[in-house]
DNA sequence: CGGTTTTGACCAGCGC
DNA sequence: GCGCTGGTCAAAACCG
């Protein structure tokens, strides 16, 4: 749908819709410090390792209107499968007003949160606990009920993924088509947050879309789960959630596409260049790719996340 | 007409 | 037990 996009973007341009919620400043990593990113086009399948029930892979990228520059710090909360990736704009504001309510710290970078304090941490138990069964329960009957109590007890966690992205744009392209199923006020915030599915038949995929109150004009997009498909190419996937990336080159229709044609500005070296951006990466990840990560399985994690920004750039 | 969005209702977990 | 909150459902509305 061209409207899509369309309506997409006069949304960001015309009003303050959206959401928050306690995930960004409490949970997200501090990140600060001088960066040259550009984050254009993120587009990516995430390896299975993340979480023990995770499978398939994430798919998140980012095309953000031309009017955004953004880069982000991705972390991982490890113990729960959660990663994170904190963006800004560099062009527009300095990380501290990125930080959102004061959640960055100069040259600190601060790891996703605790198991039991984090607001995230419980939504996100509830989600991959509630959710997961419902969709269960949809497909089936009593096993799933039986299942049901058993992730429920268990509170298994889809990996998830954060992004804080300092952008107009409320639902950042990733290529992925989306279908947006819920949408629910937030505490303490004026802004909603908006519910999407993937709507590839089964896929169990979901994120979650929110503006920050602190800083409205950072979005707050969070993953769960991972695709267990590519990006869709076709025509009409890419008019609801942005072509992928082959579309884009050759597409007229979004107003992104000056980002896709110039893909190099967000290479894995100047992606994670910055010695301020840190993840927490799952120890399975141990590869020394990038020295200037914290951890040497960063990179490796990272070059999972987003195959499309390591490998992927030309033609 | 098929797919998406909207939105009120519902459900489950958590804290008091 | 109750209320609050987050997350999801599902019917209706919407759109190309």
């Amino acid at each position: 749908m061209s409207n899509e996009t369309k309506d997409l973007n006069n949304y960001h341009y015309t009003s303050s819709y959206n959401h928050y919620n306690n995930i960004d400043s409490e949970n997200l990593p501090y990140v600060s410090g001088p960066c040259t990113y550009n984050a254009n086009m993120i587009s990516s399948q995430i390896g299975s390792d993340l979480h023990s029930s995770s499978q398939g892979a994430f798919g998140f990228g980012f095309v953000p209107s031309a009017s955004s520059s953004e880069f982000f710090n991705p972390s991982i909360d490890q113990e729960n499968g959660f990663y994170n990736a904190y963006s800004y704009n560099t062009s527009l504001k300095s990380p501290e007003v990125v930080g959102g309510g004061g959640a960055i710290i100069e040259n600190e970078t601060r790891v996703f949160g605790s198991p039991s304090s984090s607001e995230a941490d419980h939504h996100h138990g509830e989600d991959s606990g509630k959710s997961l069964m419902k969709r269960e329960a949809d497909d089936g009957g009593d096993e799933q009920r039986t299942q049901k109590v058993i992730k429920t007890k268990k509170k298994i966690r889809e990996p998830r993924v954060s992004f804080m992205t300092k952008t107009e744009v409320d639902h950042l392209e990733d290529g992925y088509r989306w279908r947006k199923y819920g949408q629910k006020a937030v505490k303490n915030s004026p802004y909603p947050r908006s519910y999407y599915r993937c709507t590839t038949q089964k896929c169990n995929v979901k994120k979650r879309v929110e503006r920050s109150y602190q800083d409205p004009t950072v979005v707050i997009t969070t993953y769960e789960s991972q695709h267990n498909h590519p990006i869709p190419t076709t025509r009409r996937s890419a008019m609801f959630s942005g072509p992928a990336a082959s579309d884009y080159k050759s597409s007229s229709l979004s107003p992104v596409s000056d980002f896709i044609n110039t893909p190099r500005s967000f290479s894995n070296d100047s992606l994670f260049r910055s010695p301020y951006s840190s993840v927490n990466a799952n120890p399975n990840y141990q590869q020394q790719q990038n020295h200037e990560f914290q951890h040497d399985s960063d990179y490796e994690l990272l070059k999972d996340m987003f195959p499309s920004v390591f490998f992927k750039q030309e033609p």
